[in-house]
RNA sequence: GCCAGAAUGGCAGAGUGGUUAUGCAUCCGGCUGCAGACCGGAGUAUGUGAGUUCGAUUCUCACUUCUGGCUCCA
C-alpha cells in the first residue's frame, strides 16, 4: 500500500485516489523567463518519480503541468530583451522541454499555458466576487483573505504574528488588506502599449500569478484532484492561495495530497545569483551526463535537502556506473547463455522475487528512491555473483528482466542494450589482439589494447571472450 | 523576531529500544598473462548535555549548529 507524506496533514497517509485505479496530478511547472536551474529540475524529476511509481503500482496517471508564460518577470525580461512576450517565452519553453529530455523525464499529459486560459481566470474572478471572496479596486481584482477562514491551513502560518509592513510592500497596491493577493492585475500603460493585456469586465488586465493553477487544474480535473506537487517554497503563498481560490469558488476540497520537494542547495548554501552558485542543467549534464544527474537526484529522498557539490556528483557517477556495468555484463552474458544447470541457479531464482518485493515496498514508502536504489544494488550484487559461475539462459533472462524493470521504474539506463556500432577498425584490432593472446604474445596484445583504448573502447577479457565497452 | 525541518563513518545515504544497512573512496585477499570488471574480507559514524530504560543512534527535554520559510522563488 502506497503511503505518501501530505503537507496538509504533515504525516504519511495511505494513498487512495478519488477514482479507483486512476490518479490525477497537477504539478507547478516553470515560469519561462530564463534557463531553469538544476534545483527546478529536481522538483520536476520528483514529479516524474511519483508518476513512474504510480504507474508501476498499476495506476493510470494523468499529469498536468502548467507553463507560466505571463507574469511580472516574463513581461519585464522580454521587455529588456526587446522581444515580444510570446517569442520570449516560447524560447524558454523549448529550453525547459530540452532539459526534461536530458533527464529522461517523461512528458506530462498536458502542458496548459497561462496565456491560453485567461478567460477561465476572469470567470474565476467573477465567481469569487459574487461570493464576496474578491473585490475590484483600481482595475485589479484581489482576493479577500479575511473572507476565507481556512486561509493558512496548508502552510500553518499564524498570520497574527507576522509583521506585515516588514515583508509586504504596502504601498505597491491599493488593497483592503496588505496580505490580499491579486487575481487579476490592472494593465500598466507599458503593457498596453506592448499589447500584453486582456479585456475584462474591470477593464484591461493580465493574470496574477496564483490564478492560473487553480483554473488550469480544475479545467482538466474538476474541483478536486488527487495530487498536487511543487517545491517547498510554493507552500506559501502560492499553494495557500490556490486553495483559497479553488475552495472558495467550489466549496469542495481542492487537493487531496499535497506533495512538496525539498530544495537543492550547493555546497551547503542556497543557490543565488549573488553567490554565483546557480547551475543550469546543461552545464552539469555536459559534465556528468543526464542519467548520472538523474541518478544523483534519485539517491536523495525528495523531502530531504540535496547538497550538490563536485565530490557528491562524482560519487553519484561511480555508483551509477557500477549499476550500469552489471547491466552491460548481463547483456554480454546473455549472448553466450545456455541451457545447462549451474550451482547458483536456485539461489538467485529464489532471491529475485524477494528483491522485487523490497523494491516495491521502498517506493511505496513515500517514493523512497534511495531505499529503492539500495535494493537495486543488492540485485546488482546477486547478479554479479551469479555471473561468476553461471550462465543458464532462463536465470539470466529472469535476472535481466528484473534489472530492466528496476531501471525503467527509476528512469535509468534507457540506452543500454541498444546495438552500438563499433567501428570496423576497432573490431579488427580486437581480432588481432585475440590472435596475439592465443600466441601468448602479451607485449603485442597490450599495445593493441592501448590502441583500442585510444579509439575510445575498453576491453574486458572474460571466459566468453573480450567484452568491448565504450569509454564513458 | 516567529515558524518548520535536519544533525549518522573520509563522502553519500538507509534502517533500528539490544549485532549501526548499502555504495563510493581507502587497505587486504581472490580471480586475471597483466589489466579491467567482479567476488570475498577489514577499518572508520550516530552534534553536545541530561532524562526515561536492564539497555538509546532510535523515545523525552535542553543546548549547539545548519538549512529553509515568513517578500519573488522549484
Amino acid at each position: 500500500m502506497l503511503q505518501v507524506y501530505n503537507t496538509l496533514s504533515r504525516v504519511k497517509e495511505p494513498f487512495k485516489p478519488l477514482k479507483a485505479g486512476e490518479v490525477s496530478i497537477y504539478a507547478c511547472g516553470p515560469t519561462v523567463y530564463n534557463f531553469p536551474h538544476i534545483g527546478n529540475y529536481r522538483t520536476f524529476l520528483m514529479t516524474d518519480n511519483i508518476v513512474r511509481t504510480l504507474e508501476y503500482l498499476g495506476y493510470k496517471v494523468t499529469l498536468v503541468m502548467n507553463i507560466t508564460d505571463i507574469d511580472d518577470k516574463t513581461i519585464r525580461d522580454s521587455g529588456i530583451a526587446g522581444v515580444s512576450l510570446k517569442d520570449f517565452t516560447e524560447k524558454y519553453t523549448q529550453e525547459f522541454f530540452r532539459g526534461l529530455d536530458m533527464l529522461n523525464i517523461r512528458k506530462a499529459s498536458f502542458y496548459p499555458r497561462a496565456t491560453d486560459n485567461v478567460e477561465g481566470m476572469i470567470e474565476l474572478a467573477r465567481k469569487l466576487i459574487e461570493k464576496g471572496l474578491a473585490y475590484e479596486k483600481g482595475g485589479s481584482v484581489y482576493y479577500r483573505i479575511s473572507a476565507f477562514p481556512e486561509y493558512g491551513k496548508l502552510s500553518k502560518i499564524n498570520f497574527d504574528e507576522i509583521k506585515i509592513g516588514a515583508s509586504v510592500d504596502v504601498d505597491e497596491y491599493d488593497k483592503d488588506n496588505p496580505r490580499d493577493f491579486a487575481l487579476l492585475k490592472a494593465s500598466t500603460p507599458e503593457e498596453i502599449e506592448r499589447g500584453i493585456f486582456y479585456e475584462s469586465p474591470w477593464g484591461k488586465i493580465r493574470p496574477g500569478w496564483h490564478t492560473e493553477c487553480s483554473v488550469m487544474s480544475m479545467k482538466e480535473f474538476g474541483p478536486t484532484l488527487d495530487i498536487h506537487t511543487g517545491g517547498v517554497d510554493l507552500i506559501f503563498p502560492h499553494h495557500e492561495n490556490e486553495i483559497a481560490q479553488s475552495e472558495g469558488a467550489t466549496g469542495k476540497p481542492f487537493v487531496r495530497y499535497w506533495m512538496h520537494g525539498e530544495h537543492l542547495i550547493v555546497e551547503g548554501e542556497k543557490m543565488s545569483k549573488s553567490k554565483g552558485n546557480v547551475f543550469t542543467l546543461p552545464e552539469i549534464v555536459e559534465k556528468y551526463g543526464g542519467e548520472v544527474v538523474r541518478f544523483m537526484f534519485l539517491s536523495v529522498h525528495y523531502r530531504k535537502k540535496l547538497d550538490y557539490s563536485e565530490p557528491f556528483a562524482e560519487n553519484a557517477k561511480n555508483n551509477y556506473l557500477r549499476l550500469k556495468e552489471t547491466l552491460d555484463n548481463l547483456d554480454f552474458a546473455l549472448r553466450s547463455a545456455d541451457e545447462s544447470e549451474y550451482p547458483g541457479d536456485r539461489e538467485i531464482l529464489e532471491v529475485l522475487p524477494e528483491l522485487e518485493t523490497q523494491f516495491k515496498e521502498a517506493l511505496e514508502d513515500d517514493i523512497n528512491t534511495p531505499k529503492a536504489i539500495t535494493v537495486f544494488r543488492e540485485l546488482s550484487r546477486s547478479a554479479n555473483r551469479y555471473l561468476e559461475t553461471g550462465k543458464n539462459r532462463e536465470v539470466l533472462e529472469k535476472t535481466h528482466a528484473l534489472y530492466r524493470r528496476f531501471a525503467d521504474v527509476l528512469g535509468l539506463f534507457t540506452a543500454a542494450g541498444e546495438e552500438e556500432k563499433v567501428p570496423d577498425v576497432v573490431l579488427k584490432l580486437v581480432e588481432e589482439r585475440e590472435e596475439a593472446r592465443k600466441k601468448k604474445d602479451w607485449a603485442s596484445a597490450d599495445v593493441l589494447r592501448d590502441k583500442i583504448k585510444a579509439s575510445g573502447y575498453i576491453i574486458q577479457d572474460t571466459k566468453e571472450g573480450p567484452n568491448l565497452k565504450k569509454v564513458e
